[in-house]
DNA sequence: CCAATATGCTTAAACGATTAACCAGATCGC
DNA sequence: GCGATCTGGTTAATCGTTTAAGCATATTGG
């Protein structure tokens, strides 16, 4: 019994039913006229025979693909798997599937990743932008998940009060004497991030600021000029900066704090386990989607950028400031 | 000047040029017979217009939507991103798309993410699978990505061959007393690369395997007893071998080496920067579209499962093994 | 009891691209 | 010079779904 026709399609349905394929399709939708008889009868003969409705033909009749873009700079930055578990699972709610696409790291890769990705169809794009670059004149909605100081800014983390509650975190903690650690000046995020910092610091405690893309600073120096707490812009440089600390006999948190950002996978999988500073990327995700399903269907266009505020977790690495007068210098031998 | 019509199609195209839409379409996809004045005169009209096929039309007539689904059983493993990455790229080259799924973990999730992305017209399917299960019977070539250990693989980095050559790296360093750490004994990779290094070692040096889902072991003690060199399944769980044992003032690897695997990002960003096993992640996504490509076409179906190696990179965390007896107590204060 | 309305379904026309089939005019072989 | 072939197109059908419009039949209001 070749029960197992290749082919599942209304009109099949629609001629071993004896009826039209027209009845087929709005007793599947649930619109038009359709008596509950023929509704039930269509259903139970459309599960049977395992039918699904062609993505291709609904997506010509409708012009809905119901597939969003994800543009991101670099797929291998640490951020991004948990963004994008965010973004797929709260797609997947509303109906939408993922299609991704990197942009390399350059202005161009991105905009040539958002042509491929409208014209593959796409009912709309959320875009971790490069460097906050413009966005081309696009024919689809488009969502920019960037960070408060980027201008193309739609929704993103507020990376500014991030780096207000780490430091406030500290100054709880009792330290005065900061140093503040990036690794890309141009970054607008690490510029948020930092910028927050210092505004939570200023007038209340000392604090330095250094950009270290190659060169990392010697940390035990700087704790004999008084530093006791290291804010840094990720858990990757957090991580840098504990292991070094601690080589060099440095001990963390006793002597010294270090604090990162983004809660990644080896936030605890290192010893000691880091503090870091998280984005609430299932709300970001929520917001995003939301806001791009609204621009799709012509609702309702949330015109001012909105800010999902980020939460701290304590862990190891931080620690009260040590009893004993930070300034004085330890065991010199 | 209304210059952007809305509407940029092959009919548009064809009115406006006073040719009928099979002209155009000849002339766009260089089939059937057109003269090179009106093909010319038609591409550069399409390119004026900024006009692009319609994804939906073209895969409705030809049945293909050029979009493959990639299946992930967590996004945010670490391994995914640079595998994404990997396939995303051989996937653009190949002029294909690609639609992410997460199957949550779940065998039932799998399965899910498979039908999902079915429904939405993929025209093959890759899947790194949970737990080495059983694929459905699907209507769409399907790649199953996993290791030597699973039955069901297609192509998979050579998990086991990972193994041996971190067991050998340090073989010829001189270790000969070994920890094996893994910390998922359900988990084929983690079995295989264990396994590989288990056939290394075997009748050369000694070894115990550990297994820590929750329970670390401890180092220094390990150390005492003549262990000199541990080998992980994993960058974070080397992560955390070599900052507990620093901790414990065993230095790294003076005292003891430790081999990661999969080069995760934070591999460099740790000190001492972590040797690690990686797998050649270029050469596992060429494989993969390739063989979804071929079996999309039908041109020749690739029977047997084919292994690619994996690499070695040497780093700060292993080094030859102290020249004083590895049995020596150390400072005993 | 008849017009108005409701109900339940069918017909047919899209959506945009592809492609088999056809056709007029030019060219060619012999 | 005439049938055969080639050239450069056109017509029309098709992919699978949606949906406006149409058309009976049944129901209701007054």
């Amino acid at each position: 019994m070749k029960n197992q026709k290749q082919i599942k399609n209304q009109k099949q349905i629609a001629r071993e039913l004896g009826i039209s394929v027209a009845t087929v399709s709005n007793a599947l939708r649930g619109k038009g006229r359709v008596s509950a008889s023929v509704i039930k009868l269509v259903t139970s003969r459309a599960e049977q025979v395992g039918y699904f409705p062609s993505a291709a033909g609904r997506a010509l009749k409708t012009g809905r693909s119901n597939i969003l873009g994800l543009v991101v700079p670099d797929i291998t930055n640490a951020v991004f798997p948990k963004f994008a578990q965010g973004v797929e699972a709260e797609a997947d709610k509303c109906g939408y599937g993922i299609l991704i696409a990197d942009s390399r790291g350059t202005q161009a890769g991105q905009n040539s990743a958002i042509r491929q990705l409208i014209q593959r169809g796409v009912d709309g794009i959320i875009v971790l932008p490069q460097r906050c670059t413009a966005p081309e004149v696009t024919s689809v909605p488009c969502a920019f998940a960037s960070t408060p100081g980027d201008i193309n800014n739609t929704v993103a983390a507020n990376h500014i009060q991030g780096g207000q509650i780490a430091a406030r975190a500290l100054l709880d903690l009792g330290h005065r004497n900061f140093l503040l650690l990036g690794n890309d000046s141009e970054s607008q995020v690490q510029k948020d991030r930092i910028q927050g910092m210092m505004e939570a610091l200023e007038g209340i405690a000392q604090f330095e600021v250094c950009w270290t893309p190659d060169v990392f600073p010697d940390l035990v120096e700087k704790n004999k000029t008084g530093v006791t707490a290291i804010l840094t812009v990720s858990d990757l440089l957090a991580l840098r900066a504990v292991t070094q600390a601690e080589r060099a006999g440095l001990k963390c948190p006793q002597e010294i704090s270090v604090m990162g950002f983004d809660d990644l996978p080896l936030a605890t999988a290192v010893r000691p386990t880091l503090s870091t500073i998280v984005p609430n990327t299932t709300e970001l995700s929520k917001r995003l989607v939301a806001y791009l399903s609204a621009a799709i269907h012509r609702d309702v266009i949330l015109p001012k950028p909105s800010l999902v505020d980020m939460s701290i977790i304590l862990r190891e690495s931080t620690g009260p400031v040590a009893t004993h007068s930070p300034h004085s210098t330890r065991r010199l031998k």
